[in-house]
DNA sequence: ATATCACATGTGACTAATCACAGGTGAAGG
DNA sequence: CCTTCACCTGTGATTAGTCACATGTGATAT
């Protein structure tokens, strides 16, 4: 149900088709939340037969484009009004909440990997907050990154101090 | 899967019944990965039936206490060791990066609705975080709680910024 | 010409997760 | 005694998500 929206809010940036929302998740959306490429045509042909969006534009090699519908929109502005779910799947999180029965070893290890991630993520976050900058266009995106990267930030502080213990 | 090694991790920290499970992702660890009542029990018998863990105990009322067995503690091991899947599936972030698409009243009410949110967990992580500190023991959750504060922290200083735009 | 590759959508079988409800049991209080 | 409530496990139906594979097409280079 949250995947529909995540198809929706995307198809409200741009019209798109499947492939092309494939490369969003592929990109960087996965992070957050991730999305099979046949769940995502899956929901497309759902949300086509829902009205909340429909075929713009059809082109080579059977390639359909979706654009958002008004009805859409106001779908997914509802979605936002919503009280939002808390709840979170993050391997990471759980590894740390059971990484002391694990030897040192694994310990560091686990910390180290997480660090790893955590630095690439922000690495490339922060080239693509630099090249946002540079264009001055506005950035849909610009809260999302902000928060990714705090994100990213506190977990690379956190993996810093238990690797060291 | 992932939800079995939850399951695995907080019954080699104490031997516990279904029931007993259930009150665990009650109190705080569905924030970061939420089991359904009847998936714990699901789960309790495939990993019995993999010898993973072993009845230790009944009670009254029909209750099963489960213990982990050695099997069980090397799987467990054996995950915490295995490549981290860091994929996230967390709502408020996805929220984020459509946000700009809403209204700013919208955009003020999902920021403040997601601070309030990481106020209370801090204020409940911090007091728990205290009594821990205060009774001495070694606490085998410490990592965890420390990269949940951390990332709660994040996500209220993200809050403040982007409610006041 | 034709081989190769990226583009583009789809199917089928399966597993995990979710929702809503069912139903029995011991403890404690009036 | 008997009502009420917290305790405790479970079933059945449904939906969402995953894995592995299938199929066709246009562009590009040799």
């Amino acid at each position: 149900m949250t995947l529909k929206f995540a198809i929706l809010g995307l198809l409200a940036e741009n019209p798109m088709s499947g492939f092309d929302l494939v490369g969003q998740f592929d990109v960087g959306m996965s992070v957050i939340w991730p999305a099979p490429q046949n769940e995502i045509y899956k929901i497309l042909r759902a949300l086509e037969s829902e009205g909340a969006i429909r075929v713009a534009d059809t082109g080579p090699r059977g390639r359909i484009v979706y654009a958002i519908t008004p009805e859409g929109r106001t779908a997914l502005t509802a979605w936002l009004r919503e009280p939002t779910d808390y709840t979170m799947r993050y391997e990471p999180m759980l590894k740390a909440v059971f990484m002391r029965q694990a030897t040192p070893a694994t310990r560091r290890a686990i910390a180290k990997a997480d660090g790893a991630f955590a630095a690439e993520q922000l690495a490339k976050l922060r080239q693509a907050d630099a090249k946002r900058r540079a264009e001055r266009k506005p950035d849909p995106r610009a809260d999302a990154r902000r928060l990714i990267i705090l994100f990213y930030e506190a977990m690379e502080k956190w993996a810093k101090e238990t690797a060291e213990d």
